[in-house]
RNA sequence: GCCCCCGUAGCUCAAUGGAAAGAGCGUCGGACUUCUAAUCCGAGGGUUGCAGGUUCGAAUCCUGUCGGGGGCGCCA
């Protein structure tokens, strides 16, 4: 937030230096002092203390932090104290400097009442990044394990939003291949002509999914069938292809309505089945050009990518491109799908793939096929690899196996838990307002704890933990947002603006205003990493150093000038906790 | 066999290579006639798996090692 005036202070650090002969960094690193109740920023001169020495032109016998120190000095007496600082001081190597409370925390409130709820938002940057993510399979269960993928998907796009670019949410819905041949061996022999119910169609879907693969471990003979089908499918026979378009409705209309509650919404749904023919032509003209090989009809076709690339070492390995007989496999269509979206959108600066990690060598085989093929957009592809949900015991999610927790199910969970919460903490809210709420917190909660934490790292779903209202949680952010709103709503005023404090600042004042004006920098790095984590911790620094505002400075019972600072204060927060939250993907009720 | 990820408080997790490794949960003890106590305050809890190395400085980077998880030609 104070970038130029960092810049000015560096340069005139660096002349200093230079004046006194001292090898002056490319650039100086600011960080925020690190202790509660201080308001500032520091660099340090360990690496220049260490840079002198290694050219051999620190003065003898002074070791580096001392030496570090004695610049650190040295820079802060000719500095002097710069215009819009409290205090300068040098202690153990570093150069602090306070702000000038009044200055700064003007500008920060200023800054907050501009940007309303998208506080922390960067400047446009004029370029178009997609992000592809969920990726549900049809005629299949959409489970807990899906759920990671969906939010942190969502987030990652709101973030990129937040940080300038224009994103393209992309889905990519795997609507054929042998799980969906399988189901339809499945519904033709067994449960012809039947109906999902209403309200269960993912359940329905997935439960006949799993029953299909039941079928076909218990007896392996009638693999033989749905191999037949698939080959019925493959001439696009009539009555196969109406069977499927048919079925396959029910399972999008099953994930419309959980991208609903998610709120979630697509820019451009591709489908498997649309690129699975431009894969087959694809293939063909790999071989042709000699970076596919064709092995059948003993074998399929294959990238060899090692050995056209002459690697000795085991790096990239070989996949298939095609069956043996013909059939198409997630890279026959993963392929001409990448081509497509370039296509479609040719100034993308970035094609991002939301993809567990799991699928980490398959990406960059991918990935690299692409560059051997000549495509000059392939270095812009990039796999943003998580870690999977599993059970307790470290048991996969598996819908083949029907180890799943069913999305519908934690969701509705999630809501019944929430209500009853807050049923308890607020009885008088209108019934309307109660549901909502319940919805807020329920669905807050489980986006929360999927988000809180490194992309690589697993989640082990546990019903208390994904439902525990109560610490580092979305509620508690929640809660935070609602106690600002209800300061605001019962003061009643319509004239509250960012103004100068008239009074010295209590210290838990500074510290908010310190953890509000670390938005922007948490949005920026979460950006840059694609790590909604950033903003989950500081969304959460924020709300605590909120807390603590709230129960140690009155703000409607303060005297006026205290009070009229403060509101603004209280605005400036609950628009970063809203735009924290939005980023998240998380709603910020007004009252709960 | 090769490759990737993870090992931090009893548990779940944080910590741009930087100041004393921080939260929450759990345990114990406090704070509602005061803007919503879904909150706050206090106590207790650590040789950051282990061994080397790089660096002025390592939980963080490198090497090795142990433990856990994952990937590696016709699943997705």
């Amino acid at each position: 937030m104070f970038e130029t005036e960092l810049q000015t202070l560096s340069n005139r650090i660096h002349d200093i230096l230079t004046e006194h002969d001292i090898p002056a960094p490319d650039r100086l690193d600011w960080t925020p002092i690190p202790f509660s109740g201080t308001w500032g920023v520091a660099t340090n001169f360990f690496r220049v203390a260490a840079q002198e020495a290694r050219a051999g032109k620190a003065p003898k016998g002074v070791k580096v932090p001392q030496r570090a120190q004695q610049i650190a000095e040295m820079v802060a007496e000719a500095l002097g104290l710069p215009q819009g600082f409290q205090k300068i001081e040098a202690v153990r190597g570093y150069l602090n400097l306070y702000f000038d409370p009044a200055a700064y925390s003007q500008r920060v409130l200023a800054e907050a009442f501009a940007q309303g709820e998208k506080f922390g938002a960067l400047p446009r940057r004029g370029q178009r990044v997609m992000v592809e993510y969920s990726q549900p399979n049809t005629h299949k269960a959409f489970h807990v394990g899906h759920l990671r993928n969906v939010i942190l998907g969502e987030s990652v796009c709101r973030i990129l939003e937040a940080a300038g670019y224009e994103v393209v949410r992309a889905n990519y819905i795997g609507d054929i291949g042998l799980h969906v041949i399988k189901w339809l061996w499945n519904y033709v022999n067994y449960h012809n002509g039947e109906q999902p119910p209403e309200e269960e169609k993912i359940r329905w879907m997935g439960d006949l999914y799993a029953e299909a693969v039941k079928r076909l471990e218990a007896n392996p003979d009638l693999e033989a069938e749905v191999r037949a089908l698939f080959a019925r499918w493959d001439a696009r026979d009539p009555e196969i292809v109406a069977l499927w378009e048919r079925t396959r409705q029910w399972s999008l209309e099953g994930f419309d309505e959980v991208y609903r509650r998610l709120g979630v919404h697509f820019d451009r749904v591709y489908f498997e089945s649309e690129v699975e023919e431009p894969g087959k032509e694809l293939v063909e003209e790999m071989i042709a050009k000699g970076i596919a090989t064709d092995e059948r009809p003993e074998g399929p076709v294959v990238v060899h990518l090692d050995e056209l690339l002459g690697l000795e070492k085991e790096t990239y390995r070989s996949y298939v491109v095609l069956r043996s007989d013909g059939t198409s496999l997630y890279a026959t269509k993963d392929l001409p799908l990448a081509i497509l979206k370039f296509q479609e959108y040719p100034d993308l600066a970035r094609s991002i793939y939301v993809i567990d990690v799991r699928q980490s060598l398959y990406m960059q085989q991918i990935f690299k096929t692409l560059e051997l093929m000549g495509y000059p957009w392939a270095d812009r592809l990039y796999h943003l690899a998580y870690e999977v949900v599993n059970l307790p015991g470290n048991v996969t999610m598996s819908s083949r196996e029907g180890t799943v927790v069913l999305l519908e199910d934690l969701m509705r969970e999630a809501a019944a838990r929430a209500r009853a919460v807050v049923e308890e903490k607020n009885p008088a809210l209108d019934e309307a307002t109660k549901d909502a709420v319940a919805e807020a917190v329920g669905m807050g909660a489980i986006k929360y704890t999927m988000l809180a934490r490194e992309n690589t790292k697993v989640v082990t779903f546990d019903w208390e933990r994904a439902l525990d209202f109560n610490g580092v949680a979305a509620p508690y952010i929640q809660y935070a947002h609602v106690r600002a709103n209800s300061i605001l709503r019962k003061a009643e005023r319509g004239d509250i603006a960012p103004a100068a404090p008239g009074h010295d600042l209590h210290p838990a004042e500074v510290e908010l205003i310190s953890q509000l004006a670390r938005l922007p920098e948490a949005v920026r790095r979460a950006a840059e990493e694609f790590k909604p984590l950033h903003i989950a911790n500081q969304a959460y620094e924020i709300a605590s150093a909120f807390n603590d505002f709230y129960n140690q400075c009155p703000v409607l019972g303060a005297e006026e000038e205290v009070a009229a600072f403060r509101l603004a204060l209280v605005v400036a927060v609950k628009n970063a906790l809203a735009s924290a939250l939005h980023l998240l993907g998380i709603t910020a009720p007004e009252r709960m």
